[in-house]
DNA sequence: CGTTCGGTGGGGAAAAGTGGGGAATGTTGG
DNA sequence: CCAACATTCCCCACTTTTCCCCACCGAACG
C-alpha cells in the first residue's frame, strides 16, 4: 500500500510535465502500475489530486456505494469525474497534467507537489500559500482537536 | 521499542547535519533501521518532531484512520506531511536536517536535541527559552493536574 | 601515556531533476 | 478516403544536488 509524505517545489515544463518526487516514487506501490488518476481536489482553492491506481480502485468503491437519485450525490461525482485523467509515468517518471486541469489550477513554470498519505497533491503555489493564509485556526489547535483524543 | 530521554546541545554543521547523541543512539530500536521521520512540531513554535521508523509506522495508521474529506482532518493531515522527510542515519550516526526544516526553525550552527519517549525532538535554543517562559501555568502545577488522578 | 569513543568537517561518486528534439499517433478538414 | 496538422509520447543528454565515505580533533578512560 502507498503512503505519500513529504513535498517539494517542481518545475513544470512547456509541455505540462512534471516529476514525481523519487521519494514518493519509492513508496509508490507496484500494483499502481506507475499510473495514476488526476482529478480536481475537495477544496475551494483549486488543487490537483493524484491517485496511483491501487488507491484510486479503493477510492471507486465508495464512489459507488453513493446513490445517484440523490440530487447531491450526483453533483459531487460529477464534478469528482469531470476533471478525472489516467496518466502514467514516463521512463524519467513524469506525468503531463491534462490541459484541463493546468487551466483549472493556474499552473505554470513551477508546481507545488505534497504527499498527503494516499493520494500526491499538486499546487500552484501561489494558491497553496492564499489556502494557508485563509485558515482561522493554528495549526496547534487544529493538531490537538484532531489528534488529542487518542487513547481517550 | 524506543524509548528516548535527555537533553544534548549540538552543532550543526555547514552542510545542516547533527549527530544523534550516543545516549539516544542506544535506545533506538534496531526496527527503526537507522532511520528517522522528520517533521515538524505540534506546537505553535517552530520545532522538529524526529521519530524513528517503527514509531512513525504506528503514526502512520492513526493517519490513515481520518477522513480527508473533513477540512480539518486535511488541514492536519496536510501541515504535518508537507514538512515530514525521510532521514537515515551516516556512518557517524548524523542526520541531514531538511532545508525546509532549517528555514523553518531558524536552526543555525547549534541545536537543542531532547530525548521525548517515542520521538527526539531538535530546537533552535533561543525558541525552546521562548517555550518555557512562554508557559503560564507552573511545571509544579501541570505536573500534579498530569499525573494526578493516577489511580484515582 | 596510549587507546577508544564521540563529535566535527570536507571532498568525490552516484542519483535525481530539467530540458529539448524526433517519431508515432490521433484528429480535423478537404 | 487522404492529406495536413496538431498533439502526445518516448528517448537522449546535460546539470545540479544529494549522499556516502574518509580523515581529523578532542575528551574520557584504562
Amino acid at each position: 500500500m502507498s503512503f505519500f509524505k513529504g513535498s517539494e517545489l517542481y518545475s513544470v515544463d512547456a509541455k505540462g510535465r512534471v516529476s514525481l518526487p523519487a521519494k514518493m516514487r519509492k513508496n509508490l506501490a507496484p500494483e499502481a502500475n506507475d499510473t495514476f488518476v488526476v482529478t480536481r481536489g475537495p477544496d475551494d482553492e483549486p488543487c490537483i489530486y493524484a491517485y496511483p491506481l491501487d488507491e484510486w480502485r479503493k477510492f471507486e468503491e465508495s464512489l459507488k456505494a453513493l446513490n445517484q437519485f440523490q440530487e447531491r450525490d450526483r453533483f459531487f461525482v460529477r464534478t469528482l469525474l469531470l476533471w478525472a485523467d489516467e496518466v502514467t509515468l514516463d521512463n524519467q517518471a513524469r506525468i503531463s497534467i491534462p490541459k484541463g486541469l493546468v487551466d483549472f489550477t493556474g499552473i505554470d513554470k513551477t508546481a507545488l507537489i505534497i504527499g498527503a498519505i494516499d493520494h500526491v497533491e499538486i499546487w500552484k503555489p501561489e494558491t497553496f500559500d492564499n489556502y494557508l493564509n485563509g485558515r482561522t485556526e493554528s495549526y496547534a489547535n487544529v493538531a490537538q482537536s484532531v489528534m488529542g483524543l487518542r487513547g481517550a
